[in-house]
DNA sequence: GTAATAGTGTCTTTTAGACACTATAGC
DNA sequence: GCTATAGTGTCTAAAAGACACTATTAC
């Protein structure tokens, strides 16, 4: 299925992109695993990342919001660009660089469109485009985030308690960590403090509950050296 | 001094970008100082980041390098994307998508074009466009990643002494370390490795020379939590 | 009571900073 | 010899990991 490729020529006679195109990577984590969410393609049943087209005059970021929004009913709280898109060939309809965004959802965000569901974000199926590339890109960087940053912000509810936090750092992290250990180390990067107060889930003794000192990207106490005499 | 805005339609019969725009932040370091690399914008006297259009059909990191040489007759050993630059009005001829990438070159790095001059690059002169915004996203990119991968690979010759090491790193990170610890911290990363050889610079015991065991980008040991049991 | 989850205290290991000391060059 | 730079060894401080112990809930 070959169709006709689209172009463009500005007004100086040079060619130019056909579109500028924004993509998201919406990440939450499911069932102790990250995972991504994904779009039935118009036509296809190949899925790809939520999307489109940038408008004249629009803000780049605020295309990617307005399109998670219409092709999923979600709205992010935490969305960062994670870099542009734009070799030669990644969209067989023509010369469309795409800017790529990180977009994380709280674990147990429903998604009220049907058609859109969601994938392993470590082993991926076949997605349209580059977007496996992409999606590579986004778990990347959200690894390498995890605990410099406030990042998780956007994974956690308003107040969650440190033990709701400490799985969504192990599905993030793939790794265990020690509860009290956890805690402390969390604590003190001085991202959260404690709403004051519990919550009783099931058997076990009430949670205290957190919240981010911020919810605007933020960097944790992350190690840098100290000053020499 | 207001030129008549390119612009540009696609085939579909929807406004595109004018045309694809990538800039390059070149740093290194001089005096002590973290410095970037400007050009002349024809006719103004503004200072601005090389760059230049990508063209159809071309990856755009090859832009990149192409118009860095061009410009400068620079070829940087580093390279990597620092992000899309793409909100309205950004550039006065119409709607052109920047791509920004951050190259690095060795601190002796002799400039063979004449109209190029290196800025300070924390405390920069007025720049067109958005290139302010731009340079400050690579010099906080660089200070981010300064102990935690081999970006400073760029910035170091082939073979070099630890102490020419930890003058770079002392300009990045605009703090004073100390030698022994500087040294024993670096090694340890697993980013270097010893030549064998031995170099005499004016007085003082001959220097043992170090290289980078890649240089391609890599990450060091960086830290990593370990497993809790 | 038991099972389950939350939280505290503390010992040990690892890493980073400081700094005294030795080594080798030019003069 | 003196000064300057390079490099080693080691003490101390801070951070991270392990884990025993206590606390509060549902049943």
């Amino acid at each position: 299925m070959e169709r006709v490729r689209w172009s463009a020529t500005n007004s100086e006679g040079y060619e130019a992109p056909a579109a500028l195109a924004t993509d998201v990577v919406v990440l939450t984590v499911r069932d102790e695993r990250l995972v991504a969410l994904t779009v039935a393609r118009d036509g296809g049943d190949e899925r790809a990342l939520p999307g489109g087209f940038v408008g004249a005059g629009e803000r780049p970021l605020e295309t990617a919001l307005r399109k998670l929004h219409e092709k999923t009913g979600l709205d992010a709280p935490y969305v960062e660009q994670l870099g542009a898109f734009a070799d030669p060939g990644r969209d067989p309809r023509g010369w469309i660089p795409s800017i790529a965004y990180l977009a994380l959802v709280p674990p147990d965000t429903r998604v009220p469109d049907a058609s859109a569901c969601w994938i392993d974000a470590r082993n991926p199926q076949a997605l349209a485009f580059d977007h496996e590339e992409v999606l590579a890109a986004a778990v990347e960087r959200l690894e390498g985030k995890l605990w410099w940053s406030n990042v998780t912000v956007g994974m956690l509810p308003g107040a969650f308690a440190l033990s709701e936090a400490r799985r969504v750092y192990e599905a993030i992290a793939q790794a265990r960590y020690d509860p009290a250990t956890f805690g402390r180390d969390l604590k003190s990067t001085g991202l959260i403090e404690p709403t004051g107060e519990q919550r009783t889930a099931g058997p076990g003794r009430p949670a205290a509950m957190y919240r981010f000192t911020s919810d605007r990207p933020a960097w944790g106490a992350g190690r840098r050296k100290r000053i020499a005499a």
